[in-house]
DNA sequence: CGAAAGGCTCTTTTT
DNA sequence: GAGCCTTTCG
């Protein structure tokens, strides 16, 4: 197979450039993918490099799987021996290799965001920190922020400037200690600790530079300097590096993600070839011309300008529904019609939100109709507490010094052993200078040598903590001759876990998840015991639920825009194209943000290849409570030529009801134009009150059922003859008192 | 100690 | 609207 044939001249070139820095901005559609494949297989077929001395980091699992699948297509079977995968990944496996080195035990647990956050917590109440003036949130964020930057508590200590940070360098020492204690690194130690077993161990890091001779790392825009440094590190002698990305589809700052990374990568590697992808193979030219016009509204960026040879495609829909009832209604209807008039096939649609809250609504109408859809990562599996509880228990068993799961289950289910006990445990560790589950131990062990040590526990108490203890210890001398699945079978069931999710009334469902996970254990029990342990708790730890998204069925995708990226549809909606939701109301005050934002739309926009639907709610429930939001600044962008002349959609009917949205409304930044100009009725409403009368231009006469006032306006619900219940606003309605 | 109920605060995006 | 935490009562 010829690598190099029907590849453009710029992307053969980046093919074709193997040896020192590369840098490939590459725009959206334009064939990254494949070049990096190509560029992998050009160095095994074409150039002899041995595949064990490639190392390819992608951002997601999906993403490493993918292009396992393609390269296996093009270099076959022998690209099972490249290293591939995340940064997370490829950390841990280091670490677990030579991470000794810097005192980290290989049998480390890897802590999850939620390990992470509950622990902080906890660490800010040794602290004397109050969770409620604080919030442990902003505390996870600022810990992660500072290893994403490389910097231990103690540098962050010495550069700590407010109170803030001083409080939050306090509880970083403390979490990081108690990290130590329990064998336990969180994602961010990963790449952290990775760093420093390189910085500090010149012999370890020779060894990794001398096995990988070529380095590949993609999306490049969105690596922290953690990851900015390991790969630094990693090409140091031969400095074969090729990073791909680009900084217009960068959308992870808030994951210490620093452009700086791609930006300044002439500056830090002054002899870098750099390769423009500038040709997009996806998209029609007015959805390209959208996507252009947005993103030039960004003022820190490097001008890029892309251009296709496809056609020119029908114009961008901008939609607007009276509630987001309607408008997941509008997106499940339109759905069918194209699959009806065989424009499209379910599985060619997407539907992309900014929020996961937004999937229910949007699933809801799916469900209602019976349209199939697929979401990615609703409720994540590995986030559920059933599967976090039997989790919790492998990996007790695994390493019994972490305490984050000893403290989950030691009363799941339910055995005597409340608060206090946990209190008093846990000073009883603190005074001994010991860790939580040897405080446990020696408790346990007191009941056969009372003299071992002294405890604060009453008999009973002693006894529900020993009869844990030893269940866990039992497990893992089982452990060590039981496959996983049968371990997996003793645990749920010996500890009682499995009787007390069916007994719950909504334990089918539950349990259910618990054999899902009991499928994944499966997946590693041909393994020896300590190896499967370990390859399946990894496997929980680092892999997401998007990883498990499967393209090939044909249904409708709902995702969230984080997650489109990479993805390309022939039809694509985005609903909430509003503001507060689009751009995300935490923005509004960082200019920085908002470009971001901006970055996440065109990343929306991009995915599309053939139609593009924008669509926003006149009013939304956000939180809990209803508000009326204006339409995002983002839809000003795109230029009006491109644009299908504008409506609203109401009801299913597929009728542009009796308000016409006005496209040249005045420009954002008012509170009055949250309604749009036009519509708005001259004259004073009629005093309406339930049980009136009414006409209406449309729906004829019907009878009022409730009046809400809200804000300036007044949100009359009508109950019209023959046409349904229908929710109006006065000042467009035109209502009529009749009778 | 545990179950149930009520009250509270928020939710951006993910390895 | 949901999950989390606290309170309350048995």
């Amino acid at each position: 197979m010829d690598v190099l044939a029907d590849l453009n001249p710029a992307q053969k070139e980046a093919v074709e450039t193997i040896n020192g820095p590369v840098l490939i901005l590459a725009g959206p559609g334009s064939g990254k993918t494949r070049v990096i494949t190509h560029r992998i297989a050009y160095l095994i077929n074409v150039c002899g490099v041995s595949p064990r001395r490639i190392l390819a980091v992608t951002f997601t699992n999906k993403a490493a799987r993918a292009m396992e699948s393609r390269l296996l297509q093009l270099a076959g079977e022998s690209v099972g021996q490249t290293t591939l995968g995340t940064f997370h990944a490829i950390c841990a496996r280091f670490l677990r290799q030579d991470g000794r080195a810097i005192g980290v035990n290989p049998q480390f647990v890897i802590y999850d965001a939620a390990d992470q956050l509950s622990l902080v917590k906890r660490t800010m109440q040794a602290t004397g920190i109050d969770p409620k003036q604080y919030s442990p949130g902003a505390f996870v964020g600022a810990i992660s922020n500072a290893k994403n930057q490389l910097l231990t508590p103690d540098d962050y200590e010495r550069a700590n400037r407010s109170y803030f940070e001083e409080l939050v360098s306090r509880t970083y020492q403390l979490y990081q200690r108690m990290l130590v204690e329990s064998d336990a690194l969180d994602f961010d130690d990963l790449l952290m600790k990775a760093v420093a077993l390189f910085r500090d161990h010149a012999d370890v890091l020779a060894k990794y530079q001398s096995r990988y001779l070529y380095i590949m790392v993609d999306e490049f825009q969105d690596t922290n300097l953690a990851q900015y440094e390991l790969v630094r590190l990693l090409g140091g002698e031969h400095k074969n590096v090729c990073v791909v990305g680009d900084p217009d589809q960068s959308i992870y700052s808030w994951r210490a993600a620093d452009l700086r990374n791609i930006l300044n990568f002439e500056h830090d590697y002054p002899d870098a070839k750099v390769v423009l992808l500038e040709q997009n193979y996806r998209s029609t030219k007015v959805i390209l011309d959208a996507a252009s016009n947005v993103i030039s509204a960004n003022q820190e960026r490097k001008q890029k300008t892309l251009w296709t040879e496809n056609e020119q495609g029908d114009a961008v829909r901008v939609i607007e529904t009276y509630t987001e009832q309607e408008e997941a209604q509008f997106v499940v209807g339109e759905v069918e019609r194209l699959v009806d008039s065989a424009d499209a096939s379910l599985g060619d649609c997407a539907v992309m939100y900014r929020t996961n809250a937004q999937s229910r609504v949007v699933e809801e109408a799916f469900i209602r109709y019976g349209t199939p859809y697929k979401l990615v990562a609703g409720t994540r599996f590995y986030e559920r507490r059933e599967v976090k509880d039997v989790v919790a228990y492998f990996r007790l068993i695994h390493n019994p010094q972490d305490s984050v799961s000893l403290r989950r289950v030691i009363n799941v289910p339910g055995r005597g052993i409340g608060q206090q006990t946990l209190l008093k445990l846990a000073e009883l560790a603190e005074s001994l200078g010991i860790s939580l589950s040897d405080a446990l131990r020696l408790v346990a062990e007191s009941r056969e040598r009372p003299e071992a040590i002294s405890h604060p526990f009453n008999q009973r108490t002693t006894r529900a903590l020993a009869d844990f203890w030893e269940m866990i210890d039992g497990f893992t001398t089982n452990a060590r001759v039981l496959n996983l699945t049968e371990l997996f079978d003793l645990v749920v069931e010996a500890s009682g876990y499995r009787a007390q999710v069916l007994g719950d009334k909504d334990g089918e469902d539950r349990w259910e998840n618990v054999l899902e996970l009991r499928g994944v254990a499966n997946d590693y029990q041909q393994l020896p015991p300590p190896e499967a342990m370990t390859a399946f708790l990894e496997k929980v730890a680092l892999v997401s639920d998007s990883d498990a998204y499967d393209e090939t069925v044909d249904r409708v995708t709902l995702i969230t825009l984080h997650q489109a990226k990479g993805l390309e549809f022939p039809v694509v909606f985005i609903v909430g194209m509003e503001e507060r939701l689009l751009p995300h109301v935490r923005s509004f005050d960082d200019p920085a943000q908002m470009e971001e934002e901006r970055r996440l739309f065109y990343v929306g926009i991009t995915r599309a290849q053939k139609r593009l639907y924008l669509v926003h709610s006149f009013r939304r429930t956000l939180m809990g409570t209803s508000a009326v939001n204006k339409p995002s600044r983002f839809i000003d962008d795109i230029p009006k030529h491109l644009v299908a002349s504008p409506g609203w959609w109401r009801d299913g009917t597929d009728q542009v009801a009796e308000a016409v949205y006005s496209w040249n409304r005045t420009p954002v930044g008012t509170a009055a134009d949250a309604i749009p100009e036009t519509p708005k009725s001259g004259k004073p409403s009629p005093e309406l009150r339930t049980g009136d009368r009414v006409a209406h231009i449309q729906f004829g006469e019907g009878i009022v059922v409730s009046c809400k006032d809200i804000r300036d306006d007044r949100e009359v619900v009508v109950a019209f003859d023959g046409q349904g219940v229908k929710r109006l606003l006065m000042s467009f309605a035109h209502l009529e008192k009749v009778g």
